[in-house]
DNA sequence: GCGACAG
DNA sequence: ATCTTGTCGC
């Protein structure tokens, strides 16, 4: 897959959900390219109806997500999520699903492997195809990230915008870091 | 049949 | 994801 995207990425949207039991809290943050300060943050809380299966990640957090995203007042021109997006037994995770959806440049990260085998040169491979790549902080794999396309992107491409939207010292690119911790605050405050 | 398995 | 104390390490 190749960019398919004109004009410059300025404002980028970073979304993650937190269960208080059958609860889905929704977070997404829209962050600056270039600062990487956070300018919008909206919200969202829902029942969870699916249960989750490994592969069928879209199913449970489709809804929360779309809803929460159609709360933004800022336009965004990059969508990072949560999970993965090619690198998926079945080449389409949520981050292709929600992509497709909201026609928007998209970006798959995870924080653990759901299928593939990471070669020593960074990239993934699953089924002699190279669907993703690694980006590690430390020697110890848990502290490690898998990117992958979602939508209207290229790996190449990916990979540098989530290190550019990653400050130092840190894992997480900082839409979805933010997005992890809000998503967190089940508490209620404007 | 057995094990693995995004959040 | 979430349930959870103390504990190891920079």
């Amino acid at each position: 897959m190749n960019d398919d995207f004109d004009g410059e990425i300025e404002l980028v949207c970073g979304v993650d959900v937190s269960y208080q039991q059958e609860i889905a809290h929704c977070s997404a943050v829209i962050v600056k390219k270039k600062t990487l300060e956070a300018v919008e943050v909206a919200r969202s809380r829902s029942i969870a109806k699916f249960p989750y299966i490994p592969g069928l990640f879209m199913l449970r957090e489709s809804n929360p997500i779309m809803h929460a995203l159609k709360l933004l007042k800022n336009p965004f021109q990059l969508l990072l999520i949560d999970g993965h997006g090619l690198l998926h037994p079945r080449r389409c995770g949520l981050a292709c699903y929600i992509g497709i959806i909201t026609n928007k440049p998209t970006i798959g990260v995870a924080k653990s492997l759901l299928c593939g085998s990471l070669q020593s040169d960074g990239f993934v491979k699953y089924n002699e195809e190279i669907l993703g790549y690694a980006i590690k902080r430390d020697t110890k794999p848990r502290k490690t990230i898998y990117v992958s396309i979602g939508h209207k992107i290229g790996l190449p491409t990916a990979v540098k915008l989530v290190r550019a939207l990653t400050k130092t010292g840190e894992l997480i690119p900082e839409p979805l870091r933010v997005a992890d911790i809000t998503s967190k605050d089940h508490g209620n405050r404007e």
